[in-house]
DNA sequence: CTGAAAGCGCTTACAG
DNA sequence: CTGAAAGCGCTTACAG
């Protein structure tokens, strides 16, 4: 019996047959071989045309191993940060040919094993893996992983897999600078996670510190706020409680742009003024940042700039044309100034 | 010469071989076929074990004309509505067994053709597509579409196809009437479309001239604004026309949480109080809207159940449990009352 | 420049 | 309950 839905489908023996030439000759036309003559070719895609020919996709793959798919694995696409990656990782895959599956992962360490590890069962021809909640002794198992792979996110360990990454730590050392600048003292780092060290956090709390001590100003532990995760509504959550406490501070370097947008909704609840009170920094660029009341200023990390990395770089993996050593790339950033860092007074 | 990377996998074959079965077996253990002899069972799945077997599933497509995956054609993610339904989409679509592959279109018609006709060349079971600008008009290329499809999104056409969506025209009336029921009288609409009856514009501009029309309150057409895209900073760029123009209002119906949003930020930056000099509501219940300041009052869509409801029918055409004639399906919604409607004098 | 043929790894009637 | 065999629609050495 054919298979449901195949009674109407035209098959490279139709075309070839309609084409009066061998199944070869139209499979070379359809891709793109060279030394064929014209006049065959012609008669090979009047033949396509006139039975309107798709190449079968699973039949492809099946002989050549390849089916034309990335897998990206992300946390949810609730997330602006993950939906504006995916955005990005989308369009720099279809200018290469590919099509992205996106499997999501939940904010939990088994949920994102559990998604690289089916990733490579859906028969995809590499993998984009935005990294959350990886440790080191989790690169034995990327290294199992029996397809391409590029990790996204920070450097939270040495692998053997290439890596594409931001430099946060001197990305939060610039935003920090930047309060500096405009003459904060003592400003609060929001969204730190003690005792990890590897991920963005540490490594942007590190940025942290490294700014004040090259300014001469001593870090003040009241005012490293841990919030575990970083969505608005733990933004929020913490500069109430920051609030509440009646610590003082003018000035906040957030650890991504969510939680900055929380912290600023409850600032002006609470009447203080940002930027001339408070001046506020986050970190992603997230598009919504332009539109915050106060416009946000930020840390752009470059997404299209690290999607367009990453997917060049897992192509060149799946076709062979680099097969060098694992590598380490880290995109540039800029610092955005809008109007929570500049004070009108 | 085998496909690169073919080396170390195993095949049924190789299974059949180091359980002593046929590959018929097999192939039955691992599709649950019911009556195997326990014993058989359990050597093959040892042997599936020992060997790290995965089923290709290219061959397996190849042969059973399937491949669980269903295709999502959207406008970009970068919009948050989008974002929200594809996260919707592939949770209900993974717990039918299905991925899920995106495919962004941008704003404009020919792109949005050019995804649908490239969908379905991608081995996909089904596409369930989010309509944007197809016209009346293009009720026969939908009816071409090879495979399954199920329309998101507004009825904008009568067509052969299986339509889910919310009561537009219902949403905008209750939207409407709550604001009059706090007392407002002159109420902007923002976002209309001019000339456009059949899309979400149209159905929501209708539901607003309803309910003025039921409570006897006169449409008068220097609040109805149009907005040409619904994205937030033409949300903003539209309030601050009217502002500019001296309109006088005191409530405002926005098409979309987005144009809700540009549009709070303006008033805010005026220094118009919200609610109490003028009342604000959206349509979608973006995640966002609980957080922005003040929250906003919106529309909820039920967009889970939208994206179930989809979902579940998709596959049941995929699956013929479903041959019936096209359904049309319209989800409830609700009204979520935030702080944006909730006047404190 | 083109053809005839093998085979990718499965699923599925068909037999027994 | 299980086996032997055909065949899904391509791509790719191999020959000529």
């Amino acid at each position: 019996m054919k298979p449901a839905g195949a009674e109407a489908t035209a098959t490279l023996h139709d075309v070839a047959r309609a084409a009066g030439v061998s199944i070869k000759t139209v499979s070379n036309v359809i891709n793109g071989y060279q030394h064929i003559r014209p006049e065959t070719r012609g008669r090979v895609e009047a033949a396509i045309e006139l039975l309107q020919y798709k190449p079968n996709r699973a039949a492809r793959s099946l002989r050549s191993g390849r089916t034309d798919m990335i897998g990206l694995i992300v946390p949810d696409l609730r997330n602006p940060y993950f939906a504006e990656l995916a955005d990005d990782v989308m369009r720099a895959a279809r200018e290469l040919g590919f099509s992205v599956l996106i499997e999501q992962f939940d904010l939990d360490r088994e949920s994102e094993l559990a998604a690289l590890r089916d990733a490579h069962l859906r028969g995809l021809d590499g993998i984009l893996h935005s990294v959350l909640t990886l440790e080191p002794g989790d690169a034995a198992l990327l290294e199992r992983v029996p397809v391409p792979m590029v990790l996204l996110g920070e450097r939270i360990f040495d692998s053997s897999r290439d890596h594409v990454t931001m430099r946060n730590t001197e990305g939060a050392e610039a935003a920090t600078a930047h309060l500096l600048g405009i003459g904060r003292r003592r400003i609060l780092a929001l969204g730190s996670h003690p005792d990890e060290e590897v991920g963005s956090p540490g490594l942007r709390l590190r940025g942290y510190a490294d700014a004040l001590a090259k300014a001469g100003v001593a870090l003040d532990d009241a005012l490293v706020v841990p919030v575990d995760l970083w969505h608005r509504a733990d933004g929020a959550d913490a500069m109430r409680a920051v609030l509440d406490a009646g610590v003082e501070f003018d000035g906040v370097v957030a650890f991504n742009d969510s939680l900055a947008l929380g912290a600023l909704r409850v600032l002006l609840e609470r009447g203080v003024h940002v930027p001339d009170d408070v001046a506020v920094i986050g970190f992603d660029d997230l598009d919504e940042t332009r539109y915050s009341l106060p416009a946000l200023s930020t840390i752009a990390p470059g997404r299209s700039e690290i999607a367009r990395t990453a997917v060049e770089l897992l192509v060149a993996r799946i076709r062979g044309t680099d097969d060098g050593p694992p590598r380490e790339i880290f995109t540039g950033f800029s610092l955005v100034e809008r109007e929570s860092t500049v004070p009108r007074r």
